[in-house]
DNA sequence: TACAGAGTTAGAGCGCGCTCTAAGTCAAGG
DNA sequence: CCTTGACTTAGAGCGCGCTCTAACTCTGTA
């Protein structure tokens, strides 16, 4: 076996272009990648499969500079599991801090929705339950200002 | 009372910059607000409160470009009611999906992070189970792919 | 009245994450 | 061998959502 893929092949594998797989690799996220004779890139399984990874963590919001300090990490071999494990776990508490603050919001909206369900708007006068829906979105506010997540905290080899 | 905020005043109290206040104003997410004598912006209870929506609106990722669409609509009263309901329940499906998209991909990343936990490194040799973990991956990406929400579908006033 | 500090404008700049271009090289079927 | 299409590079461009600058004006307290 030991299939290789081309470029284009890899990114119809991986779901992205064959330009954001080549700026990816410029931008630290691969080691760069090995070629053919004639210079041209080939994929290995390994290296599919570690995009496909990145490709989640990009999805979910992480920021390419956190992404590649992943990829080194990874790359840098096993001592660095436990801050690997540590990035991934900071991560995961911010992707779930995100979900709740999304779905804080969405109560908003259904409310608003709500509103409209029953034919109302704002030129019928005030939003008959606007101190509510102002004490709300305030209350939203704050809430996001005050995330300040305490990093590091429960990620532990058991 | 008929209290009125300066710009600063309204900034804080809607949590973004006076910068951004302007430039929500200049971009149309709300008709030009009332000066003072002098020239200087005064906000009304009824403009916060307007800004405070919005805002929630921009925090959960809407556009710009669309909640301009929401603000003037809204400002063209209540024949476009309907209309209004429509393009944030169209959004809240957005958003939904968008949630649980993120809910996905934190079980990728869960799966991650108990490997890491138990002390695993890619460099022991392949992920014990990324046979698993590919189908995973190449199932998120799928699944991202294939939403393709069929709108205006459910929203109606009752 | 003076003066610090807050406000005004048009427009430039920026960080992010791609996305595309141009000019050239390689691969492979007929 | 020729041709077509995929690949290569460095670097420019873009869309988004702010964010800041410069040069100026207004406000309000001492």
């Amino acid at each position: 076996m030991e299939r290789e893929w081309t470029i284009q092949e890899a990114a119809d594998e991986i779901g992205i272009t064959p330009h954001t797989l080549r700026y990816y690799e410029k931008a630290g996220l691969l080691v760069p990648v090995s070629r053919n004779v004639g210079g041209h890139r080939r994929y290995s399984q390994r290296e599919i499969d570690f995009l496909l990874f990145l490709t989640r963590l990009r999805s979910m919001g992480m920021p390419i500079q956190q992404v590649k300090k992943y990829a080194e990490l990874a790359r840098q071999g096993k001592d660095t599991t436990h801050e690997r494990g540590q990035l991934l776990f900071n991560y995961r508490k911010e992707v779930c801090s995100r979900i709740s603050e999304l779905e804080r919001n969405l109560k908003i909206l259904d409310y608003k929705i709500g509103l409209y369900r029953q034919g109302w708007s704002a030129t019928d006068g005030d939003d008959p339950c606007i101190r509510e829906l102002r004490q709300l979105c305030t209350l939203m506010k704050n809430q996001e200002e005050s995330i300040e997540t305490e990093k590091d905290s429960e990620f532990t080899r058991r």
